[in-house]
RNA sequence: GAAGGCGUAGCUCAGUCGGUAGAGCAACGGACUUUUAAUCCGUAGGUCGAGGGUUCGAGCCCCUCCGCCUUCACCA
């Protein structure tokens, strides 16, 4: 609440919860003919002493900023022309005692903001424009898949077993049980339980937890979109993602050029598919299977060809981890896309089928968007014996208190019953709104992240 | 984990060469009947992130620590 106080007559500028969304005009130079789809608006009150009584005009007279007011009144326009509510009835409902931010200024650090955000949706427009937004492409999102026959489901958070990427879980503890238990960092494994069961086009919307760093892409707790669809592979899912992200660009109501940074990014399909290989030879120079002219090529791009353990070199890198390691410092900045990446080398890629044809090749796409990985898809591996070796390969080095080093039997055992062959898809949903959004940290998608405790 | 930047009133920010701690908004008191962030007069508000050092004297210089931001590293 703004106010101009003048004598007998004030005018107060309230904010207005309807909760019906409307296209307000940002105020302020900056903004100049900008417009938001909002359902916050600011209207116009006039009080004046004569109209609204001894009581109401006693109330007028200790009103602060940030206090809510109900106004009864006639609806009009004053002589210079703004819509105005004439009050004649003023209800009081609910008092500030805590001072206000700059009513002009807003708020500008970033840690006040985050730490009451509650403020930050008040005084910062962009806040609760990318929140709406965020809820917006998640509907999106649901309706698009819903309508392609695709069923949501909810699958456990707490985990006996962390399974389905690499990742450090967070650990917890059931009393009753006295079991130790995980939150989850994947979606994946009980999604294609559920293939097994039959559930042939399913999909998860949920948070997932991972212990580790934090950053302007990571936040502890995160939202994933993950779908597998029976019978389907990464072709399908390439289709599949360009129709789903369109559908969220067009869901904004924009163009479907969207500005990120100085990168304007064309989201009209069709998209570029690109080979993998392919990008590497343009941008490394070397074929990725000519294993003495990648090792050779790492150190002109800053990159060791050599495993470091405590600064002691010990031992060569796998071939296929110097590849990645190339790729990510050669041609990830340069994917403004959007661009599908496919056909992964096969050892980056354990949970992947191989190419009909190719063992050395996975059946993998990411979605590259501004050099950052917006999805990732693969043909999924639905053959338990395979399955169960690349699991024993890729825990033999972990120590054992990692909860990564345990096999999950039950999923062995699932896909045992025989899981249909099947496409499976996993979206960063925050991520996927930073883009959409144009915005550059997580925390700012994100109403609360975590935060250390003050103090 | 490394480097750089920042930390001054509730908020947004000044603070020069090392010489008494400042402004606007918000709050409080008063005046005012047509305003578009900011009417006028007045009042109050500070462990200058914390601790140590140099100095006659430190918001400012030096050291340590804490927090946040940025970039890089790590991490699917």
């Amino acid at each position: 609440m703004l106010r101009r106080t003048g004598g007998k007559l004030h005018f107060l500028e309230i904010r207005d919860w309807s909760g019906q969304k409307i296209k307000r005009a940002l105020k302020g130079k900056d903004h100049a003919g900008e417009e938001i789809e909002t359902w916050s608006s600011y209207i116009q009150v006039m009080i004046g002493q004569q109209q609204v009584g001894e009581t109401g005009w006693k109330l007028t007279q200790e009103l602060d900023l940030g206090d809510l007011l109900g106004v009864d009144g006639t609806l009009g326009k004053t002589k210079t022309g703004e819509l105005t509510i004439f009050a004649d009835k003023l209800t009081f409902l609910g008092k500030s005692l805590q001072p206000h931010p700059d009513k002009h200024s807003g708020m500008q650090e970033m840690e006040f903001r985050l730490r009451h955000r509650y403020l930050d949706l008040i005084y910062t427009p962009d806040t609760l424009d990318r929140t709406l937004k965020r809820i917006k492409i998640i509907k999106t999102i649901r309706n698009y898949l819903d309508g392609q026959g695709f069923v949501e489901v909810e699958t456990p958070v707490l985990h006996a077993i962390a399974g389905g990427a690499a990742a450090k879980p967070f650990k917890t503890h059931h009393n009753a049980l006295d079991i130790p238990l995980f939150q989850r960092i994947a979606l994946e494994l009980h999604l294609k339980r559920l293939l097994v069961g039959g559930i042939e086009k399913v999909y998860e919307i949920g948070r997932v937890f991972r212990n580790e760093g934090i950053s302007q892409r990571h936040n502890p707790e995160f939202t994933m979109m993950e779908l597998y669809q029976a019978y389907g592979d990464y072709r399908s899912m390439m289709d599949l993602t360009e129709g789903l992200i369109v559908a969220c660009v067009d869901a904004l109501g924009g163009s479907r050029q969207l500005q990120y940074g100085e990168h304007t990014v064309n989201f009209e399909p069709p998209w570029q598919r690109a080979c993998y290989a392919d990008l590497f030879r343009e941008h490394v120079g070397v074929d990725m299977n000519d294993r003495e002219a990648v090792r050779a090529a790492a150190p002109k791009f800053g990159i060791n060809p050599k495993v470091v353990v405590e600064k002691q070199e010990v031992g060569d890198k796998d071939h296929d981890v110097i590849v990645h390691e190339l790729f990510e410092h050669a041609v990830e900045d340069k994917l403004i896309g959007p661009v599908f990446v496919h056909d992964y080398p096969a050892g980056l890629c354990p949970l992947t089928k191989r190419q009909r044809g190719n063992p050395n090749i996975a059946e993998r796409f990411e979605l590259y968007v501004r050099g950052m990985e917006l999805a990732n898809a693969y043909t999924e591996l639905n053959d338990p014996i395979t399955q169960e070796q690349t699991f024993r390969q890729q825990l033999a080095g972990l120590p054992e208190e990692d909860s990564m080093a345990k096999m999950d039997e039950d999923f062995i055992r699932a896909l045992r019953h025989a899981m249909p062959p099947a496409g499976g898809l996993g979206v960063g949903i925050d991520r996927l709104v930073m883009l959409l959004t144009n915005t550059t940290t997580i925390r700012d998608v994100i109403l609360f992240p975590l935060l250390r405790p003050e103090k």
